[in-house]
DNA sequence: TGTGTAGTACTACACGTGTAGTCGCGATGC
DNA sequence: GCATCGCGACTACACGTGTAGTACTACACA
């Protein structure tokens, strides 16, 4: 599972976001939120939370008369499959070229790398240890 | 610039991929290409083109009785764009928080992850290098 | 020289998305 | 008890995209 999110737009991304950030709420407040950033009638938020209900992005809960929504995707597995769509279509999948791409072209900074090598440290415990434990090879055990 | 490829769609890089990797080619040949994964039209092929060319994103040249299409932007910035875009909305911007993503999700093997170190190695000294040298930044004069 | 053929342009349609108006219903105030 | 208001449902429309058919045109060959 998690699949099939294929390439949220920025908008129902941005809904995704207010829901992951604050829980479950109301259109008026997602409503709210989302007025911060960009201007739009509270229908036009309902018919969003509306589809993004019946491609069981969010969820809804009837709270008296209305309803409170919430995300259905957890924000890790939706970030997931956009990175790993976005990894596939433009870099055949290959992680190091998308990282290349990271390196080359964006503004990292010297504070990012040493973060970035404590990361890459990490995972590579993480490796050791998966493959020192059972031998599988340590990675995609879950989903 | 360089801006303005607002998300393309899989279809759409499909067909850049051909040109970027073939350079200049009639229809025919990018409906030939693009077959081999994905069954479409020879009037399709030709209408994407034309919309892509609508949109810049192609530029085409008579050649005889048939148009010649090639790329009208860098497969390099292209990249950039989207890789930049797929930052920003789901990560703020935050290039490490991508990464982070990427390790703790993707396939990642000790290999690649030497190849990472590499990466960020070299970026290191590119950096120092710009530092050291002239402080404007040493990179991105070309294109 | 007429006709098939290749290649374009034009047109069309369904679908998702951004955007929002209107309608109807239940709660609320007077 | 009736007018109002807040809220969701339904409806609508423009636009981009995937998909492809049809029409037009120019070249090649009989």
């Amino acid at each position: 599972m998690a699949r099939a999110h294929p390439q949220l737009s920025e908008l129902q991304l941005a809904v995704l976001r207010v829901l992951w950030d604050r829980g479950e709420l109301p259109v008026s407040e997602v409503h709210g939120a989302l007025t911060k950033e960009r201007d739009l009638a509270p229908t036009t938020v309902a018919t969003l939370l509306n589809r993004l209900d019946k491609r069981g992005l969010v969820r809804r809960r009837r709270e008296g008369r209305q309803y409170l929504y919430s995300a259905a995707v957890a924000e890790k597995d939706a970030k997931r499959s956009m990175v790993g769509e976005v990894t596939d279509r433009l870099f055949g999948g290959d992680v190091t070229e998308l990282l290349a791409q990271l390196l080359d072209a964006r503004e990292v900074r010297a504070g990012d790398l040493a973060r970035i090598r404590e990361l890459i440290d990490e995972k590579e415990r993480r490796l050791d240890d998966a493959a020192g434990a059972d031998g599988t090879g340590g990675r995609g055990a879950k989903e």
